[in-house]
DNA sequence: TATGAATGAGCCTTCATTCAT
DNA sequence: AATGAATGAAGGCTCATTCAT
C-alpha cells in the first residue's frame, strides 16, 4: 500500500511517464476536490497544480466525475490499509478498541481531504461510491474483526455483552470524524480551537473513555 | 452581518407581499442548498422554485453567498429554538440527557438539510458562520444547562464527575449527526438501509445507551 | 411571409425587444451554417453577426442543434411560402410548368444557403428534419397543385400521361438545385464560371427544354 | 498537389509496410470524411479505424486537409475510371446515353460516399479541389465522348441537334446525383423510402425516360 | 517506421449578476 | 416591488497537432 495504491492494473500497463502524470493528477484531485467538492472544484486547477495539461486529465480519467469516483476509492483504500495493519488479535479487548478509536480520531485529523470527500459524497447521495465495487469489499473485514474483539471482550469478563459491531463502528468514526469534519463550525459556536494538539489530545482522550466506559460490562 | 440578518429583523419594516415573497426565496434557498451545496446550488433554480424573480433575490439579499448566510443562521436558530424546548431542569439526570441524545437524533433525521448545510459550511472552514454574530450566542446557554445537568447527576451518585460538558454535546451531535449525514456512504460500505424508522430507532437504542453507559460512574 | 416568419406562435408572446433579438439571431445562424456547416459553424461567431450576446442563443434557442433545426425548417418554410405563390391552376400546363422549373433554379441561385443547408442536413441523414412537423407538411399540397398540372396536360393532350408527380418535382429541384449546389466543382472541372447572370439564363433555358422536351407525348 | 498527390505515384517510393499504413488510412479517411464532413471528420477517429498511429497520418499527408485532398482526388478518380470504361463509341446513341444516365445513377448509389464528398467540398466553394490539377484533366475526354454521342445521335436523326454536351452531363449527374444526395431529407418529406432497390430502378426508369425523352427531335 | 504522451487553443454551454422597463 | 432581457467571465471538455522515444 502505502504509495496511494494507483487503481490497480492500470499502473502495470502505463509507461513511467503516464504513470507519473496520472499520478500526479490524482494527488492534485485529492487536494482541490478536498478543498473546494465536487462542484467547486475546477477541472483547470487540477491540471495547474499537476503541471499536467487538461487534456491528460481527460486521457486518463475520461471526466471530472470519474476523476472524482477514482479519488474517493483511493482514499477509502489507504485509510482502510492503515488500518488493517493494526493487529487487533495481538492485544487485549479494551487495548484494541482503545487503539481503533484512536487510530480513527488521529487518521481523520491528519486527513481532512477524507472527511471533506465523505461529506461531499453524502451530499450526492453516494451515488459515485455506489458505482464502486472495490470499496465495500474493504469493510466486511474489519466488521469480522471487531466482532471478534468484542466477542473475546465479552467472553473475558471485560465488556458488556451484545454489543452490535456495526453500531460500534459508527460510534468510533462518528465520535473522531464528526470533530474533525465540523471544527470549524464547533470552533465557532464554541469560542475554542479546536486544531491544536492539545485540543485534539483531549479528545482522543475523551472519546476514549466514552467508548471504553460503554463497554464496560 | 447586518442587513443579511434573520428574517423577523427584517420582516416588520417589508410590506407583507415583500416578505411573503424573502421567505419564499428562503424556502426555496434552504432546499436548493441542502441538495447541492453552495457551489452546487443555482441561482435561477432558487428563483425559480421560489416562483419568483431573480432580481428579488439580489434585492434581498444582495448576493448568493449572502444568502447562504442567512438561510445557515435561520437554521441553528430553528434547531437550537426546539432544543430549548426541552425542560432539561424538570427531568431526572438521565432522563434528561436520554432527551438530548434522542432530540438531537431525531430532529437530524427530520431535517436533514440541516446536516448538508453544516456540512458546507465546513468545507468553506465556516468562512460565513464566523460572520454571523447571532449563532454562537444560542449555544452558551445550552452548555450550561448541559453543565447543570451533570452536575447534578454527579452529585445525586449516578453520573461519574469531572465529564466537560462541550465534550459531552460533541458526542451527542457526533452520535446522531455523522449517522444520519453519512448515512448513503454507510449504507453503501455496510449493504445495510440505515435510512428506515427500524434501523433509526436502533440507533436510538444503541447511542443512548452509549451515552448513559459512558456516564455511569 | 417575406420578413422570415418568426417559428409562429412564438413571436407574439415575446417581447419586441426579445423578438427582434431572436431574428437576428436567426438571420446571423442562418449565414453562418450556410458558410461553414453545422459542425463547423460556430457559435461565439452566429452571436457575435447577430449583436447578441452567446447567452441569448441559448435562451431562446436552448443548443446550437435546435438553432439549427428552427433555421433550416425557417428555410423550407419561406421556399415553399415563395413557390406556393405561384397560381399554377390559371396558367396553361406548359407554363406552369415552366414556371416552376424556372423558380426552383432562380430560388436556389437567389439563396444558396438553402442548398448548402439541405446538404449538410443530409450529411445528417435527415436526423434534425426528422423531428419537424411543419415541413412535410408543407409539400403534400404541392404534389396534389403538381398532379393537377399534369393531369390538365395530359388531358389537353400536351403532356405525355403516366408522369409521377414526386418523380418529376426531384427532377425539377434535381436539375435546379444541384447546379447551384455545386458550381464550383462544377466550375472547376469544367473550366467555366456557372455564377454568372448569363450562365444561369442559359441554364434555365435548357432545363426549361429538358423537362418540357421530356413532357411531349 | 505535389506530395500530396495520388495514392500510386508514391506508393511505389513507399516500403510495403508504410504503403498499406497509408492506404488503410485513406480508407478509413475516406469514411470518416463521408459521415461526418471535413469540419466533423477526427483525426483521432481517422487514425483509430485505420488501425494506425495519428503520427502516421501526419507524416504521410501533414494535415488533415491536405489528407481531405488527396481522398478527393481518388474519389473523382476512381469514378471516372469506371465510367470511362463504358464503350460508348460502340453503342447506339440512345443506348450510349441511357448508359451514361444509368451508370451515374447506379454508381452514386453504390457510392453515397462520393456525394457527401462533393457536397462538403462544395460547401468550402471548391477550395480544396481548386489546388488539383489531375481531376480538372479527367472531364474533357468525358465531354469530348459526349459530344461524339450527341453529334452521332443527331447525324442519324434520333436526336434533336444542338445540344450542349456539358449541360446533358450536369443534367446527367443532377437527376441521379441529387436523388442520392438528398434521399434522407426527400424520404422525410414525401413520406416515402428511397433507399430501396425498387425505388432505386424506378428512378432509374424514370430518368432514363427523362433524358432520352428531352433528346427526342 | 512507428508510438504513446503531451499541448494550447478553442468549442459549446452555464453561471452569477445587472440593466431597462 | 417586480420582471424579462442581457452580459461577461468562466467551466468542462475536445480538437488538430507535435514531442520524445
Amino acid at each position: 500500500m502505502g504509495q496511494a495504491m494507483s487503481a490497480e492494473g492500470e499502473a502495470s500497463t502505463l509507461s513511467p511517464r503516464a504513470s507519473a502524470t496520472r499520478q500526479r493528477i490524482l494527488d492534485a484531485a485529492l487536494v482541490e476536490f478536498a478543498e473546494k467538492g465536487l462542484a467547486g472544484a475546477r477541472v483547470d486547477e487540477i491540471a495547474a497544480r499537476a503541471g499536467a495539461n487538461k487534456r491528460m486529465l481527460y486521457a486518463h480519467f475520461g471526466s471530472k466525475e470519474e476523476l472524482w469516483l477514482v479519488v474517493l476509492e483511493l482514499a477509502y483504500a489507504k485509510k482502510r490499509a492503515e488500518e488493517r495493519a493494526i493487529a487487533l488479535e495481538g492485544l487485549t479487548p479494551e487495548e484494541a478498541m482503545a487503539r481503533l478509536v484512536s487510530f480513527n480520531l488521529r487518521y481523520t485529523a491528519r486527513h481532512p481531504e477524507f472527511v471533506n470527500l465523505l461529506n461531499q459524497e453524502n451530499l450526492h447521495r453516494a451515488a459515485y461510491l455506489s458505482r464502486s465495487e472495490q470499496v465495500p469489499a474493504l469493510y466486511s473485514p474489519l466488521l469480522e474483526a471487531l466482532r471478534g474483539v468484542l466477542a473475546r471482550g465479552a467472553a473475558e469478563g471485560v465488556f458488556r455483552p451484545g454489543v452490535d459491531p456495526m453500531q460500534l463502528y459508527i460510534d468510533i468514526l462518528a465520535l473522531g470524524h464528526f470533530y474533525v469534519a465540523n471544527r470549524h463550525t464547533l470552533s465557532t459556536i464554541f469560542h475554542q480551537t479546536l486544531d491544536s494538539e492539545a485540543a485534539l489530545a483531549a479528545r482522543e482522550a475523551h472519546i476514549t473513555a466514552v467508548v471504553l466506559g460503554y463497554l464496560r460490562p
